[in-house]
DNA sequence: CGATAAAATGTAAACGTTTACATCAGCCAG
DNA sequence: CTGGCTGATGTAAACGTTTACATTTTATCG
């Protein structure tokens, strides 16, 4: 491993210079500075990382810690985050982690001095545990958590609204009986996309009533299961709200096999837009999440924090979601699939 | 930031029996061990990651370089590596890189003396530029690269094979004129499929036919165009296998638009086995790759490697694919899609 | 030409660990 | 009682950088 010490001495100059030269310090004159580098460049000098970052207390990477890596979701985000640390200058550093307390604060406190600072998405977080984990200095910006208390700056898809708008368009259709499916019990998307829909349901003056509200676990399954209890109501309702995609689909399958048309009996709506909604037959109405921005705000968020640390005051955003409408809930088909506002996607394998 | 020394100082000893007590060395007294230990995590004591790994050498971190991170294919794999790393007491230093030199070489150069091995993906990687980019002696495990005579552990795809019993289920179920939409130019992945395609086509005494051999770039809309080309031909094929599902995806759009039945009038084949596949209609025959294992796999080998750094021999292995057939080529419908071997996914958003 | 300011370079301390080596106490055999 | 061994602890040197400070060289100006 050739070291700065090893460049210094083949360009005849002290370490102290080769250093300078090599950080485009001022305090440097441009022929040495040019000669070092050429010497550098030559002998493929890379300098270390670990002892860099050890005197300048940075390490120029940014943690991302997940609940999960398991579908597009994820690849998005960590998309949008590596963009922009990359165009800052930093790494990324991935981990997922069950966060059920124990496992959380092992991530965290395995990843302390390896990152400047901290992406932190946990649907379920509770800011309890980690209060002491995280010091309060350390710069995080929380990623569709609850709201916690907890002095960071924090970042959430606009869940409320974009139900609220799905089961309103949903009413505005005509539909007077709209079924939920809810997400994860405990999580906190789930909880405001309930909150959505039934706000939905106040503001058009119409009954909340508990036996259309599903639990669901954002599985496909889930939503299969939630579906078919739905059909066994006496009243059947004609529109249903699953809380994300994948249990539409799953919906849509349980419908399917029952012999139920959709949209034509009973409407379906989804959120988060997955690639696949556009796909399934009837394509899928759902809440659209650019969620590779999201990724980039939340990394350029931090970033900023990390470029001056002076600001202490922590602030919240919400990431705006827009309604795309498809045939699942009544809307004309389209002929080629082309049209729909997701793009195509492209995959190197 | 508490430092080993607070925590030395504070538990009575010097730093040296501290960093043993810490690290579980046998040369430090039962009751002492307990103590300091005590002491570290009252203190909230975590280890400076850099200090560490310069003295050690050892950054228990291993680089995860892309091409890209969109799609589904770039998550799973993440997913199959952060899995086995976290295993194994590692974390996941993940970036991706346009890979046409200079890029790659910069992505290279800034990961080095920040991880300990790499896992390298990129299909269109040619081993010139950074023979000395990457010395020889660091630990590489190339994924699904070409062959490029580097001293490298490397981990490839069957895309010979998986085209091959794709192609060669086509024919027997009776096709004569198949036709290929091929993978994007300089892919290697592309080449091998394309490369199974017609040994498969040569096998069972067919033609290889340049004129239904169509371009394509993996995205949908190369697959769209190349069918809608493919139509135009005088002597139609009766069957098409896309290097990839969605150009099988866009190819499927394209025939629904044109009115061509599927599979009755022209049959579909993709590659990759995406979980759409299972959600257009009619379903996608496609070839399966456990993607994540893949990743498992690839994570697993740099581990070993990284623990005994002993075995200078470099060994390649190939992956299995699987034929999973679908509607798209004239297998019977399932009822339910639950009937698929790819799991449910699930979104935790 | 000398004084002085400015620019360029060198010296050495620091960053937080680990670890080879030194030390020291206690113990046992001769 | 002495010498050597064992086990526990301390001392200090390393790891590869950056940077405050000291020193030297060069430029500027009276």
């Amino acid at each position: 491993m050739v070291t700065i010490k090893d460049v210094a001495r083949a360009a005849g100059v002290s370490v102290a210079t080769a250093s300078r030269a090599m950080n485009d310090s001022r305090l440097v004159a441009e022929d040495t500075r040019a000669r070092i580098r050429e010497v550098a460049t030559r002998m493929w000098y890379t300098p270390h990382g670990a002892a860099r970052s050890l005197i300048t207390r940075r390490t120029h990477t940014i943690g991302v810690l997940l609940p999960d890596l398991y579908g597009e979701f994820f690849s998005e985000v960590i998309r949008g985050i590596d963009l922009t640390a990359q165009r800052g200058g930093y790494h990324c550093l991935v981990s997922s982690a069950r966060h059920d307390g124990p496992q959380l604060e092992a991530a965290l406190r395995s990843m302390r001095g390896r990152v400047d600072g901290l992406v932190l998405m946990s649907p379920e977080f509770t800011g309890e545990l980690s209060r002491r984990t995280l010091p309060g200095e350390f710069p995080v910006v929380l990623l569709n958590c609850p709201p916690s208390g907890l002095p960071f700056d924090s970042l959430t898809v606009a869940n409320y609204e974009g139900a609220y708008g799905m089961v309103r368009h949903l009413v505005v259709r005509g539909h007077r009986r709209v079924a939920i499916i809810q997400g994860a019990a405990g999580n906190f998307d789930a909880a405001e996309r309930l909150r959505g829909y039934r706000a939905a349901l106040r503001d058009a003056h119409l009954p909340e009533r508990p036996e259309v509200e599903l639990p669901g676990d954002f599985t496909e399954e889930s939503g299969y299961a939630a579906a078919r209890a739905l059909l066994q109501l006496a009243e059947r309702p004609t529109a249903i709200f699953a809380a994300n995609d994948c249990m539409a689909i799953g919906a849509l399958s349980a419908l399917r096999d029952s012999g139920v048309m959709v949209p034509e009996t009973v409407a379906i709506g989804g959120f988060d837009d997955i690639p696949m909604a556009r796909y399934v037959v009837p394509a899928l109405t759902s809440v659209h999440v650019d969620i590779s921005a999201l990724g980039e705000r939340a990394a350029a968020r931090l970033l900023s924090r990390l470029g001056a640390p002076a600001d202490p005051e922590p602030r919240s955003e919400t990431h705006p979601t827009t309604l795309v409408v498809r045939r699942s809930c009544g809307a004309p088909d389209r002929s080629s699939s082309f049209s729909a506002r997701t793009p195509p996607r492209r995959n190197v394998v």
